[in-house]
DNA sequence: AACAGGAATGCAAACGTTTTCATTTTTGAT
DNA sequence: ATCAAAAATGAAAACGTTTGCATTCCTGTT
């Protein structure tokens, strides 16, 4: 069905062998164990496939030993400045490695989860990594089934199931709290995206929760408000909660939020942080720069991205599980004008 | 070298087939041509994959009849709001389709594009999609002589080599330089990247200085400024230009920068419009949620990402080049607060 | 009841590599 | 110079599908 396109005129190994007078084994060997083949035969093959212009197909190969060269990654979503550094540093971590990355999103909906994943397999993945510990079990059997390596990123629990790269949310959400409460704040307010299918939330919003009340702090239920990762509506919630009766701070899930909730005040000439003070997590693009600069706790993407990559890879070759199973990164917290002591 | 692992418990076509049944041309025939089976055959075939939890290996066909249902895309970034929103419109759409999605960036530099052309090549991609027109030759003569169809997106232009799929950035920067020019200003400053290797600022900064040569105002070259796609960097160069003498308007390569002037302003304590009217391109997230709202050019992201995807699918199908070479999507002019008659 | 024509299916040869095992070449020591 | 051992190469059988061609099974017509 359709019209057959052939190849138009890409040589395969086989060319590159006769050309250079060898066999096609040792040209297989030449990409894959340069160091057995001799340095003579290996200038052959190395000139013979210029003049080609060869490109290998590792799909091919890939239908024999295994390994397609390929890892996929999960996300949420890829449109929000949340996970796009992690994304960032993974893929070129990754093609350093020679390896390519293959990325989907789900918006937050798990479900789809499994048709992504099964999607990822018929590509014959060599790794997947996914965001968080929320997931349905049905994807994870598949990829466990087929022995296909899996790590959690963004997230640490020390009692994960799954091998874990990334920070404690419960210690995020009780340090930016902590920050409030050493400056002198009682009356908190927190805003949190919907906390349901969403770990990393659920984690901060509860070591945060936690600190308050270890502190003699809490917060009636008018103070616990939900607001989804966005920042118009972020904007709208804190536009809602500082109208009547305002805290004197808030807690923000992300950045984004506090993002919001900075707009917000600006929208209502409240100023920041004389009159209120507020606390982000993530110290995304832009939170540095905006007046005032907001406090907030600086996740460290990059070496998670990294490492993650170099965690997956590790597995893949080895098909056993990684050296450290779980691996945890310190968040730290960047004071900007965003707080104050009350 | 090293321990290969088997496939652990993977069943094939072949024990779908045989516990079906049928033969193994007939279970290809059910994922393949449905339509070609009978409704029986169907049922059971369908029965024993379900049993056995089949799931294809599509590089084994691909093998076969060249098409390994996965997608390049090449972006300068993805740790950006520039092309985020693209890229999860892009991806979403490709997943309906049941392709999937393989992506690298190379941070704006061109010469990654050739190792990363390569790379996906090798892993048979059914065709590429690139940023703009600013491309190496060889690259795209690598891509030409393997007949992969290539796409180049965000950019229009009526005489581009390449199919493309975007908005025509000329017009872009002529758009939002001649709203401030109509609100009276004559004093403009263009604060821009480095137009060297960005064919999408270059093209909006030429559109922007020729609607202000056609109305009589030649800028002088000290209002001319570099500032890369970054809110800090913008910002610093934002309060150099506020310091003395500053202009009464600034048309920004994008969004981002934008909102970087934005922020020095409020460092600086310049009042937004009253003193100065910004404009930026791009309607990024954030945009119109900041105080003021900025006013900028939104650019039809989803619909270039849709369109992208279809077009490359359709090039991919048929072989040929797309039935309509050239899109062009309309950007709208976005007014908010940041602007004002001066 | 016989038959033509189409619809379903099966057979076996690809697709472009990798890898095992066997064979040849080289190396270093005597 | 000879030989054993190591290094380098070659031959051929995989890997898991798809597909052209051949065959069998229907369906409806005479």
């Amino acid at each position: 069905m359709g019209t057959l396109r052939s190849r138009k005129g890409a040589p395969g190994l086989v060319e590159v062998a006769t050309r250079a007078g060898v066999s096609p084994a040792t040209v297989s060997r030449y990409f894959n164990t340069p160091d057995i083949v001799k340095p003579d035969t290996k200038a052959r093959i190395a000139e013979a496939a210029a003049e080609l212009g060869y490109i290998r197909d590792r799909m091919a190969g890939a239908l024999h030993n295994r390994f397609s060269g390929t890892i996929g990654l999960i996300v949420p979503t890829i449109d929000n400045a949340i996970f796009s550094e992690l994304i960032e540093v993974f893929g070129g971590r990754l093609r350093e490695h020679d390896r390519n990355m293959l990325i989907a999103s789900h918006g937050y909906d798990l479900g789809l989860e499994v048709a992504i994943v099964r999607s990822l397999l018929e590509r014959r993945i060599d790794g997947v990594v996914l965001i968080g510990f929320d997931h349905e079990s049905i994807p994870l059997e598949m990829l466990e089934q087929r022995d296909v390596p899996v790590v959690s990123a963004w997230n640490y629990r020390e009692d994960s199931d799954l091998p874990c790269v990334g920070t404690d949310n419960r210690e995020a959400g009780a340090t930016v709290t902590r920050h409030l409460l050493d400056l002198g704040h009682r009356d908190i307010a927190f805003l949190f995206p919907d906390t349901q299918a969403n770990d990393r939330a659920r984690d901060r919003l509860n070591g945060a929760l936690a600190v308050a009340k270890e502190r003699g702090v809490e917060p009636s239920p008018d103070r616990l408000c939900i607001a989804p990762y966005d920042i118009g509506e972020a904007k709208a919630v804190g536009q809602a909660i500082l109208s009547a009766d305002p805290p004197t701070a808030v807690v923000c899930g992300n950045d984004i939020i506090a993002q919001g909730v900075v707009f917000a005040c600006q929208a209502k000439g409240i100023r920041i942080p004389d009159q209120l003070s507020i606390v982000g997590i993530g110290d995304f693009r832009g939170s540095a720069h905006m007046e005032p600069g907001l406090t907030t706790l600086r996740l460290p993407a990059r070496q998670i991205g990294e490492r993650v990559a170099d965690t997956i890879l590790e597995m893949s070759l080895s098909g056993l599980p990684p050296t450290t199973l779980r691996q945890n990164f310190d968040a730290s917290l960047i004071k900007r004008g965003s707080t104050k002591y009350i």
